[in-house]
RNA sequence: CGCGGGGUGGAGCAGUCCGGUAGCUCGUUGGGCUCAUAACCCAAAGGUCGGUGGUUCAAAUCCGCCCCCCGCAACCA
């Protein structure tokens, strides 16, 4: 009767801005992972949330008049904020953690504590290049021109006081292991030959010189600095050392963590080390993202290629935007971001493919049938081939979403609409039209079609919910038939079924008038 | 020799592990169709697979050397 279980999570963004197209991608490659679990019948726990501390919020706060607490909050709930993006990206997270919530911080003070008994972390010394009007560290290669990045004027060798936590320790466990929970292995050589084979250093996990964070509550002064107040994150929404959630021990260990490239290191080194250092079981998987590029740069407020979207969904729709980041970029390398190459695929793919395929059929079947096919039926050439594509399809389907082949699984869908297409072509039912005697094999063409389009409409469900929705309600498909496991048959739609004409699902876009638009914004 | 990724028709990519007629999408050109969102279907043009040397009956693929681009190197989806 126990549902089988799948937890997954995004990273806790870091709240000191707007997050832009990078973040959106990687939020909705797991919203689709986690509709598409929810679709096979598993209990899904999909976590996301915000990382709130910090010297940067602390500074950004300042700058703006405001308190921390308040910039995180207009950043989290204000107009246009994080929940306001990840509603309109129709992101289905079942809980949502905020690195300040009160039960977090008493569970990182805890979980601190216990590293600190354990002898997992300890006090020493911190050395680095500091900036003093700024009051920060930095590492050298975060250094512009050997000057401090935030304010350009010159930093110093200082050090202070400060807690580690003993990496090295885990680094022989880490290294055996590594292969099998890290994704994509290109990954894995970069770990293992950039920090693991040359030695972990331990880590420092404490800071002075802000306040903005998890007080160590042992040592007046320090706070807890960023990655064991953000990686812990992934247990104790879970409620681990706290009393506000009971489902540890129901989700633990995690299925996968998606994350970006740039946090890998974290989460397949430092997180597992102090997941060992607990006595807890590592995460099954942790799948590194790839970037997504502004023609062929680095997103990033600094180079003002901020792609906001926002707009982009408001202007061509969630779905589609939704549709095309999963449709167009391989999960876990990096990929061209153009608003050339995201008009023009959702023309040829959802306009042309899909959106006509359907918008054809329903039109054939009203206007031939007045909107109900009849009963009797005549089978033919042609349809053997289509009727056997769309129902094998849920099989390929499922590998390649098994293993994040997004971008696949829509590709093998696609292919069937695009046998659909062929099929009318091949048929040509405004011949049959002509002639009475042939209805009833006009009716089986019809039909063929509106179950080619019902089976691919319910495996496109975790990629674009709501136009999902309205492909069904117009080929007259019921709740029972958007289900899963009706993939596997083809022929489930009643025989005498209506269809209902409506709007244009996905709007064909005129690209040099698009691409003027978005000039503009 | 720090590490990783990449260089394939006009554009973007797959294929390389395990050698065997170079493939997909977009674009271009020609044709077909009229149910549909000027959409759909068919066909064609277009590539010495970064360079070079080698192994082999046979190399985009294996081996050696070289060139170029991007990222990482302990902040970042």
């Amino acid at each position: 009767m126990n549902k089988p279980t799948f937890y997954i999570t995004t990273p806790i963004y870091y709240s000191s801005g707007k997050l832009h197209i990078g973040h959106t991608y990687c939020s909705v490659a797991a919203d689709v992972m986690a509709r598409y679990k929810r679709m096979r019948g598993f209990d899904v726990m999909f976590l996301t949330g915000t990382d709130e501390h910090g010297m940067k919020v602390e500074k950004s706060a300042k700058a703006a008049g405001v308190t921390p607490k308040e910039f995180v909050d207009e950043i989290l709930l204000g107009e246009g904020g994080i929940l306001d993006l990840w509603k309109l990206m129709n992101i289905s997270y079942d809980r949502f953690i905020r690195t300040t919530d009160d039960y977090h911080i008493k569970s990182i003070q805890k979980i601190f504590r216990t590293l600190y008994d354990k002898g997992d972390i300890y006090k020493s010394v911190y050395k680095g290049l500091y900036c003093t009007p700024c009051e920060a560290f930095w590492t050298e290669n975060q250094l512009i021109d050997g000057n401090c990045p935030d304010c350009g004027r010159s930093v110093e060798n200082a050090e202070e006081e400060a807690y580690f936590f003993r990496q090295s320790k885990y680094a022989d466990r880490i290294s055996e292991l590594i292969g099998d929970y890290l994704e994509p292995i290109t990954r894995v050589n970069e770990m293992v030959n950039n920090f693991l084979k040359p030695g972990l250093e331990d880590i420092c996990v404490s800071r002075t010189t802000f306040s903005w964070g998890v007080p160590v509550d042992f040592d007046p002064g320090h706070v807890v600095y960023v990655w064991v107040d953000a990686l812990s994150n992934y247990i104790t929404a879970l409620g681990y050392d706290n009393d506000k959630y009971h489902d540890f021990d129901k989700y633990w260990p995690c299925d996968v963590h998606f994350v970006g490239k740039e946090i890998v290191r974290l989460h397949s080194i430092l997180w597992q080390a102090m997941l060992l250092a607990l006595d807890l079981p590592l995460p099954k998987k942790v799948f590194g993202t790839g970037w997504l590029l502004f023609d062929g740069d680095k997103i990033g407020k600094s180079r003002g290629n901020v792609i906001d979207p926002i707009i982009l969904a408001e202007r061509y729709g969630v779905d589609a935007l939704r549709f095309f980041l999963m449709r167009e970029y391989i999960f876990g390398k990096d990929g061209n971001f153009t608003n050339e190459i995201l008009i023009t695929r959702i023309n040829s793919d959802l306009a042309n493919d899909l959106g006509n395929l359907v918008s054809r059929t329903v039109s054939m079947v009203e206007k031939y049938f007045g909107g109900t096919l009849p009963g009797e039926r005549t089978s033919g050439e042609y349809d053997n081939e289509l009727i056997l594509m769309a129902s094998n399809l849920h099989k390929v389907y499922e590998i390649n979403m098994e293993k994040y082949a997004f971008q696949d699984a829509l590709a093998d869908i696609l292919k069937v609409t695009s046998r659909a297409n062929k099929y009318i072509d091949e048929t040509s039912p405004w011949v049959l039209a002509k002639d009475d005697l042939k209805k009833p094999r006009l009716a089986t063409v019809l039909y063929n079609l509106l179950e080619a389009i019902r089976i691919c409409t319910v495996l496109l469900q975790p990629f674009m919910p709501d136009s999902c929705l309205e492909i069904f309600r117009q080929i007259g498909a019921n709740e029972e038939l958007s289900l899963y496991e009706s993939t596997a048959t083809f022929g489930l739609l009643p025989k005498e079924v209506t269809v209902v004409k409506g709007d244009i699902i996905f709007p064909r876009l005129d690209l040099e008038k698009e691409l003027s638009m978005l000039a503009e914004c």
